[in-house]
DNA sequence: CTGCAAACCGCAACCGGTTGCAGTGAAAGG
DNA sequence: CCTTTCACTGCAACCGGTTGCGGTTTGCAG
């Protein structure tokens, strides 16, 4: 027989019946079998090479030691830190997390929601959350262990686990306006995310009145791109941009580029998120650092302790975020 | 009752055995049962909001309907887009990709592995082989479905779908010689790996006679950072790079920043594999493109082919590479 | 009207584990 | 020496599907 060996087969090997064994195996359950009879039964698995196969335990225990993790966007540099940081928070814990790539299209997100429910997880990661999200609102009408991170829905349904966004936002006005820039732009994330609703509302609270926002429709070089060229049609006067997050930032410097405007010298940019790779830009892009590795930890360490004591109060944890002051903002001329 | 309903609740409803809704709900065997049935089973199940408990039909097939996918490093660019290929590959097939990450570390992606093998997925995609790769014997000496990608195994023991590289190299070598350069140097990826291994081949059969290789450690910033203080160390007179791959490139980049060398002015710099964001650096670089996305589909295919009908000859795709000339690379002064 | 095949459906075993319950034997206590 | 207790292990049901096989019904030809 070449299938490989199930518990049946180290139970006959071990000359015991396969509930022994299955209770040998079992560190929870190992004491209730004498000490000589689950060393013959470790013995046995170990001549097999005996895998318990998880599948039948799923079915059996009704639970999978499996986290499924919604994500936006992979391509997107911070996510997979995000998914470092969950990896080593849960890497002792037994679970593993099932990754699932939504491209930012909330239809692809439920069916991969669907496609993680049918392989029953035993709770999700979500970091795709809208401010108002059928798939979380089906998640919490489930009863499913949920942890939101990095973006938060308006209804605080679950736990979650964001930046300090508005203290970032602070921190950069506050750097713009000591160089002593008065006339400084938002460009904005989408308003149907946290992130791009809270940091603009901080936004029109800190910086100076009557400065300008515009939003972009997606957290992209491109929409970044359109927008800064909106703005810059109808505000050519600004000289300093903080944009939604890094991506943006990105387009916005193309920009710049393609209209002759040199960053830092004639505009100032500061992005949010202090992904990889903008450290490398010419001019090095000032930011907000995000600790996107931390956020994904803390965010598996919150499910954790959710599905081990299922019923605590959703609390919300909110890390503290710094600016990080690089080549791309300078005083206005 | 709040538990889900099962396919039983669903047999009562429609009033039929179970055996009757299981056949009305699966498309292939949906012809053995009447028609009229059918449609009150499959209304039944809508008005229960029926989801089929993937874990107890895996067990009950051996087929998961999944495929693991091990990937050694996300927070590199090019494995998310090597990622988006293989789900938009997979994507109406039914299969569903589980990611694993592995770090680059085998210890790590064998019980990677064992895990994901305990959850039976089908088969594998394996980004991780190295030249010698007890995992990839282990997969073969289980009979497994395996296609590897951008790396490959010295012993031809699966499918293997990866770059051009040898041509890649050709092409970049014949840009530098071209634009007048003859001292080139190699900073060769790790030669444990079929990347490093087959570019340094090419490099060392195609660049001018005694052109000087160095070895990196690992595909990283810092170890190329290394590489290349040894070589400026060794051979001061090199007036171009070639780079094992962009993030052996980029630790280059430093290392000629920190000792006062322009790019491209005093050296010329070539990277591998064209990932993301190295268009926006200053100078943007000069790459050999790797069609990652391309790259991910067509193995994500191929190991469709082999689930559906196995025992099919181990045939090798190779994908051509075409280099990217940007702005860091110039002739000699 | 009978015979037979085809269409349809139910029975029950099975996938590989887990676990409540009961049975066995030996040790401990009276 | 008998009873009680306790540690240990086996029995069998169960998780929620799938599927080979056999039985019943129906339709149609002979």
């Amino acid at each position: 027989m070449d299938k490989p060996p199930t518990i049946a087969d180290v139970a006959k090997l071990a000359g015991v019946h396969k509930a022994t064994a299955s209770r040998a195996l079992n560190p929870r359950t190992s004491g209730q079998v004498n000490a000589a009879t689950a060393r013959r039964v470790l013995q046995a698995a170990k001549r097999l090479n005996y895998q318990p196969n998880t599948v039948a335990r799923s079915l059996s225990t009704n639970r999978s030691a499996t986290i499924g993790v919604l994500i936006p966007d992979l391509t997107n540099p911070l996510f997979p830190l995000i998914v470092r940081g969950i990896e080593d928070a849960l890497g002792p814990s037994g679970y593993t997390a099932l990754l699932a790539n939504t491209d930012n299209d909330p239809e692809r997100a439920e069916a991969r929601f669907d496609a993680l429910l049918s392989r029953r997880v035993d709770g999700f990661l979500i970091a795709t959350a809208r401010r108002e999200d059928r798939l979380v609102v089906r998640a919490h009408e489930q009863g499913l262990p949920v942890v939101l991170l990095n973006r938060s829905t308006d209804d605080p349904l679950f736990p979650v686990v964001t930046g300090d966004d508005a203290a970032g936002v602070t921190a950069a006005v506050g750097h713009l306006t000591g160089l002593g820039h008065e006339r400084i732009a938002h460009l904005s994330g989408p308003p149907a995310m946290s992130t791009g609703a809270v940091r603009a509302r901080a936004f029109r609270q800190f910086a100076p009145a009557g400065s300008p926002v515009v939003e972009c429709a997606a957290y992209s070089e491109d929409a970044g791109a359109a927008a800064a060229r909106r703005l810059l049609d109808e505000r050519p006067d600004v000289t300093a941009i903080l944009a939604g997050n890094d991506m943006i930032a990105l387009g916005a410097l193309q920009v710049l580029r393609e209209r002759g405007l040199r960053c830092p010298d004639d505009v100032s940019l500061v992005g949010f998120n202090d992904m990889r790779f903008v450290d490398q830009l010419v001019p090095p892009l000032t930011t907000v650092h995000v600790p996107h590795h931390r956020l994904g930890a803390e965010a598996a360490r919150l499910l954790l302790d959710q599905l081990d004591r299922p019923g605590e109060p959703a609390k919300t944890v909110s890390l503290p975020l710094h600016l990080v002051v690089r080549g791309s903002t300078a005083a206005p001329r």
